[in-house]
DNA sequence: GTCTATACGCTGATAGAC
DNA sequence: GTCTATCAGCGTATAGAC
């Protein structure tokens, strides 16, 4: 069931109505607001059939959260593949995230603009999976290749995809009503060039 | 019953307690994951004080919203009634966050670290709230004023204080543990003369 | 204004037929 | 594997004494 990629809707089996009807309830009525037979209705599966495949409402949430962490991540190893530079590498990805979050707009949402740690109990932080610490990792080799100016990791990793996750999180409110990629040029050149 | 304030606890009245206890549960294990009789537990008051005084369990966060929305744009008041430059203000802005991120943890993870909209109904985003309209303006003025590179308002806006702004979430959640204030300088840096 | 006791709807979860 | 019917507990809110 490829989220990230898909392109076609065929007849899909019940794990994925299931899942595509979580994700979408999710966000738009956040995760505590929506009941299993929301989810339920929403996917025309029965009640027994959602406790059988994911074991509950926190058991969607989690397959859901696995399953997105894992198209993002194959995102940002395509991005590396094809990139040499670190710098350019860091724009890249926020270009991809500037059309998924107009193509992929729940994604993004379920992904970026959702506190998991309030219904999903021992998973780590988003900021320590392995799609993020890869973009730490891009950032640490642009130091160290003077490609990018020295700091903490941390810092530096914040300062470059800081304003490109804000804007992210402003146009998925609803606040910003132009798509996110005609503001790209202007960002990376904020990134690199700074704002004076 | 000033939060961004208070320096000594006093004998609290009744809705001061109960919005204390409020806001350090609802920091601590989020909105729909504390209930009413929680918050009286805590505040040390009965159920019918808080229906008195709050009406029910979303009055109590929308008054503790709007208070501490009020002390926010106080704080950015005072900031640019001290500041000059544009640039100046926002550095400052900044610092003041990173202050309060260490000294009103509760605080800061309620106003920039929550979904108000999943339960706050009614509240426009906390973006087009005055505080941040505030924030907008000393950029625009910025921009008029040559100090600031010109562009769309949002996105500078977001360039300018997007990295703070993460910084402060990765903070709140744990993920970083030394204290903001002494990143302050590399984040200014990062932010007017950019990252290359 | 404050409190206790109670009502009642909703929700997560299960049992058991098919 | 899928479904329906049902349960048990929680959580909001109210009623009414003090």
């Amino acid at each position: 069931m490829p989220y990230l990629n898909k392109t076609v809707s065929l007849p899909e089996p019940v794990d994925c109505r299931i899942l595509t009807a979580a994700l979408d309830l999710f966000v738009e009525h956040g995760f505590h607001n929506v009941s299993v037979h929301d989810v339920q209705k929403q996917a025309n599966v029965s009640i027994g059939s959602i406790y059988n495949h994911f074991g509950g409402k926190e058991g969607i949430a989690k397959a859901l959260y696995k399953h997105l962490l894992n198209e993002f991540q194959e995102m940002i190893d395509s991005v590396i593949s094809e990139t040499r530079s670190s710098r350019e590498c860091c724009n890249r990805i926020i270009a991809r995230l500037f059309e998924y979050t107009e193509t992929r707009r729940n994604i993004m949402a379920f992904l970026l603009h959702t506190k998991h740690r309030e219904f999903l109990s021992g998973e780590p932080p988003l900021c320590h999976s392995s799609p993020f610490a890869a973009m730490r990792k891009i950032v640490a080799d642009g130091m160290a290749a003077n490609e990018i100016r020295s700091g903490d990791p941390w810092v530096m990793t914040a300062s470059i995809f800081g304003g490109a996750i804000r804007l992210i999180h402003l146009r998925l409110d609803g606040v910003i009503d132009q798509p996110l990629p005609g503001y790209y040029q202007q960002v990376i050149d904020n990134i690199w060039k700074g704002m004076a």
